[in-house]
DNA sequence: TGGGGTGTGTAGTAAAAGCTACACACTGAA
DNA sequence: TTCAGTGTGTAGCTTTTACTACACACCCCA
């Protein structure tokens, strides 16, 4: 399944599910909200276009009370704060993350909070 | 100074450096290893072009003999391989990047010791 | 005094990304 | 029975990305 549709597939079904008892989660009127032509929206949410630019994604999550980075993700993008995190210091960075790749989720997280809690 | 400024710059000073005692290392017969045209290179080498995409900047660390997440970094870029890492987890991974924004290069070096040792 | 080698200037090009504008057809309530 | 609201089809558009093609001017040295 491209990114195409399965960003399109997501959008729809939240879109609709909220659309059930929120009649604001019309596609005209989410459309709207974003900033952006019912039409395009329509096409997006069929996969009759590619999903949107970075900004339109993070709207749309937004409205949708979805995570920002897995929506940009089924997008097949990367947030661009992440890109500046990783453009400041490739090497390490790099290595980092090709050395977490296969690594459990779990031990992920669990390194997350260490060096936030600052355990060094 | 811009992307399109500092990989230039780079570019050239290496390219330079070694054309010094390797004469395979002019600015055209580097060109035509990498695939390029010779007037393209030139320019960017100067910052009349931006960097190039990512493939031509892989083959120009190689020639050189640089490290490849740096000249994707210098370029603006992030190599594909680590976009797709990101992409295949993007809530975990992006929660581990965020936490290490400010973390000290050395701690982030050892992390990926201890996950590829696989101490857990 | 050419003939290979050097770098550079000008002028394009193809494809992708990220949209807009507007008309159309349908539905459900007033 | 109209009219506000629904989603959708068609046809464009601008900007960015990533280049090519080719001619020009200089230098050196055989």
């Amino acid at each position: 399944m491209s990114a195409t549709d399965s960003f399109g597939n997501f959008l729809r079904t939240r879109r609709q599910r909220k659309a059930g008892d929120d009649p604001s989660f019309s596609l005209r009127k989410l459309a709207n909200r974003i900033g952006i032509e019912p039409s395009y929206l329509s096409k997006i949410e069929r996969g009759h276009q590619p999903p949107p630019g970075e900004d339109t994604i993070r709207k749309i999550a937004d409205e949708l009370g979805e995570d920002r980075d897995a929506m940009l993700a089924l997008a097949g993008k990367v947030s661009s704060d992440l890109l500046e995190i990783i453009r400041q210091r490739p090497a390490v960075v790099a290595e980092l993350l090709r050395a977490i790749r296969r690594a459990p989720a779990r031990r992920i997280t669990e390194m997350s909070r260490e060096v936030r809690d600052g355990e060094w």
